[in-house]
DNA sequence: CGACCATTTGATATGGATCAAGCGATGTGG
DNA sequence: CCACATCGCTTGATCCATATCAAATGGTCG
């Protein structure tokens, strides 16, 4: 079944709908990538919590986010949790250029995603050099981002936290309010830092009048270039 | 001119030398894109400390390491240098997928390069599926490895330095004797420490038996699985 | 041989982790 | 509908790994 593990509770269980997703969306016209997959693929359901795909699991399939969103991540040896990176709506993930996940992926809400076989976009590509294009730009990005998390985690946990809102105020719209689907937890473990400290560091950049956390879940960004300058 | 910037000295300047390369290596009969590169591609000589390219500069080259050895780098803004990684003889780099290069790199020691024009690359990856499944590849793999180092970043210094001569170990031959044509420094601002805490944790790992300091430049590992403990 | 770096080693400072406790919102069962 | 349990978050106190500051040593190349 369609990366399915043996890890859903009856429960919990997703949801698969195998009619095709329609109306295509604008940013499917415009990507050769991402029209195929809402073409070929099939939509799936994760209620909160879920897992998606596990670590070490063959890499059949790449997945779109509909709606909701999913975090990656991998189990150190020493119980410590690293997240790979949160998908919000319109994030591929799951396509790592490999045959076996490199991380596991869950849902962090309940979660809808277009679901396709990666050979079949593999075969596609063969054919279509606009495909095949899209693809290199897709891995270009996730080099990128990975490189600029890299960058990010040799910083202050203030740089760090500053980084990360940035970040998440560009992938969501780009206005100041920033919706946090995840914990803290789930920030920190993004960040290589304790939950404490993200807390923390977030109260400080309040104090400092750089943010308001308006609920914890909503942080306003009240000045930009004040968090751009910690960011550096 | 190829790749050259205003901060080559007369006496630093790089040789280029038009012919082509032969032979064709038994690792490029094997790689379409390897071949290719080697087919078509100038080589160019950098002596030790120079610059290859600078970041934000135009991306038009790919390169790959004849002799010698490459690092890439960034300089933060609190004048902090992080460096991007290393690349011995083989490892192809420069291939951002963007337009604008990320990082600067450096020739660590007399280099030899083999270079080629990005958009011949490209060209050639859009009629032959063969390359551009072959660029797929290594964009995959280069994320691997950022992701990899990612994951290095969050552990303790110990675990870093480990996994670093790990990973130089295996790059480099596999053997047990590893050449570090790098300083302390360089290696500090690859794992995001500083010389001194190299500096003695290497001396921790020797004082363990794990590794043997031959010279400063030469590490022997002793007990690889201990490392790879650390490595976790 | 001498000068310059890279490296090592030592002493102290500090940012963030860890340990601990309390608070607030959310949802559940009585 | 209320009381309570749970979970996420905040805040406080202390500890520790690594940074920082400082100095000595050693290797390498004119």
């Amino acid at each position: 079944m369609l990366a399915q593990t043996a890890t859903h509770t009856e429960s919990s269980r997703p949801a698969i709908s195998t009619h095709r997703v329609s109306p295509v969306s604008d940013l499917a016209k415009q990507n050769p990538l991402i029209e195929a997959m809402h073409m070929m693929g099939a939509t799936m359901s994760f209620p909160s919590e879920t897992e998606i795909f596990g670590d070490g699991e063959a890499a059949d399939y790449a997945y779109q986010v509909v709606s909701g969103g999913v975090r990656t991540y991998k189990i150190l040896s020493d119980g410590r949790r690293q997240i790979g990176g949160f998908y919000l709506p319109g994030d591929v993930f799951g396509l790592e250029f490999r045959d076996e996940h490199t991380f596991s992926a869950e849902a962090i809400t309940d979660t809808r995603v277009v679901v396709v076989k990666r050979s079949m976009l593999m075969t596609l590509a063969g054919r279509d050099p606009g495909i095949s294009r899209e693809l290199l730009t897709l891995s270009g990005s996730e080099l990128r981002h990975v490189q600029t998390r890299m960058l990010l985690l040799v910083k202050s946990a203030e740089e760090r936290v500053a980084g990360f809102l940035l970040e998440m105020a560009e992938r969501a719209s780009g206005g100041n309010v920033v919706e946090l689907p995840m914990t803290r937890r789930d920030i920190a473990d993004y960040l290589g830092l304790t939950f404490e400290t993200v807390s923390r560091t977030l109260r400080s950049l309040a104090n400092k009048a750089a943010i308001e956390i308006a609920t914890p879940r909503r942080i306003v960004l009240r000045n930009r270039s004040a968090l751009r300058l910690l960011n550096a």
